[in-house]
DNA sequence: ACTTACCGTAAGTTTTGGCTTACGCTAAGT
DNA sequence: ACTTAGCGTAAGCCAAAACTTACGGTAAGT
């Protein structure tokens, strides 16, 4: 379930604007944490929980780790989130029908 | 930024439990509450926060307060991901041939 | 009217987890 | 070889937040 993993993940403040930050192509550690309220050391530590969730991925180039957005990991977060919509559609739209059903009377 | 509060709000795992408890469809407090592992008021907390970020609605029925889903915070949250979803992918398309263009003799 | 079911909220406690400082490792440059 | 740049990790601290117990309030049933 990486769904799960992503949603924890993103549910992080400062932790999605590390993420946000990959948005546009990839990037070493010190140019994500550029400029950004917290120290190296903890954006070090939030890309390992995005990595865990399969959200980032990373390679060494040269002596600086470049990280990049993993699209695995959101397309397993879109998926889970078109299904849980569609479930709850369906599920929605019954009650509205069963509404009508009991309400015979009166629109309003 | 609704989807801000929706992806903080389903961050926590028993507020993701009781969201998706939602899912077949609307249900009273106690009847979430039902076995899980922690209280019920504990439960009434999350639905709060989950209120508050758009996810979930509520009815009073008599004495009970029926909680159901909210398509509109989950609408929110799709809208952002799908958005999130093509500029990583347009940023990855970008980088693909960038490789493709600095590595000239050999494939792998 | 009295009781009971259902629920929200306040207060207080405990736990989670995010942050910093300090340290060690590797790769590259001189 | 020595230095420097760039990161990851450990230890410890602290604030946010999740949970429990206790209480009060409303609606329905008797």
């Amino acid at each position: 379930m990486a769904y799960i993993d992503s949603l924890a993940a993103l549910g992080d403040p400062t932790r999605r604007a590390v993420f946000e930050r990959l948005r546009r192509g990839p990037k070493p550690v010190a140019a994500i944490a550029q400029g950004m309220p917290v120290s190296r050391p903890a954006v070090s530590q939030h890309l390992k929980i995005l990595k865990e969730a399969g959200l980032v991925g990373d390679r060494a180039e040269g002596t600086r780790r470049v990280y990049y957005i993993d699209p695995q990991g959101l397309a397993a977060l879109r998926a889970w989130l078109d299904r849980f919509w569609d479930e709850a559609l369906a599920s929605f739209q019954v009650e509205a029908e069963r509404n009508d059903n009991t309400q015979h009377k009166d629109s309003r």
